[in-house]
DNA sequence: TATATGCGCAACTATTTGGTTTCTCAAAAT
DNA sequence: ATTTTGAGAAACCAAATAGTTGCGCATATA
């Protein structure tokens, strides 16, 4: 079972938990009514998210607060990166670009 | 049928060839040659990148080439923005966490 | 013109996924 | 002590996915 970060947020539901998450823990109960699932449902999403080490659970008392891993976010951060350096550098050749055409005007 | 760029990059082969595409225009069978998989299941995966936007086709003769559209890459670092956030107001109170203990010595 | 090549498409298969329902267990409330 | 509540686990189902093989259609090459 493939189990990684870009897999865990592929799902929309999982990227809706893992944003009400990142403002504060939340328990299963308290993210289902966010959703037009079950509880059961959002408890499945719950578990994918924690195996991939996005989220942790905290019992207290019956209830488990599930709080968000922001470190684990950096990996699609990281992975970006490549990318980044692209379109940065795509930006430049257009900002020569514009400067160019600006010394010729003038 | 979904179809947005994180469920584009949830599989590591798409990953895979997207990275190899940012580098240069590919055809399929080039890109199938890194690959230990038919060119067919390379250009269904391809298919899938083309519909979400994340590449674009380029008919040249009996060849196609595929580009990568960088914009839309974007749109998984907007997603991100908002947990930059969080990381970076992590990392600034660290940082002051750091100078308050700094003090304290001197 | 005949053949080879690059490629997308369709049909089929096995596996994975997201969801549901039912069950059990432990912690609170009555 | 009994009932209610929060939550994970298991069994099941429909839909989606990743892959395969076989096909047809162009564009090159002989």
């Amino acid at each position: 079972m493939r189990r990684d970060v870009f897999q865990a947020i592929a799902d929309p539901t999982r990227r809706a938990i893992i944003a009400l998450i990142a403002l504060q823990a939340m328990t299963p109960n308290a993210l289902a009514e966010h959703f037009d699932t079950t509880r059961q449902a959002v408890s499945k999403h719950l578990r994918i998210l924690t195996e991939c080490e996005l989220i942790k659970p905290e019992q207290q008392g019956r209830e488990i607060y599930y709080t968000l891993e922001i470190e684990k976010m950096k990996e699609i951060d990281k992975w970006l990166e490549q990318f980044r350096k692209i379109w940065e550098s795509r930006f430049n050749q257009l900002d020569n670009l514009l400067s160019k055409l600006k010394n010729k005007k003038s």
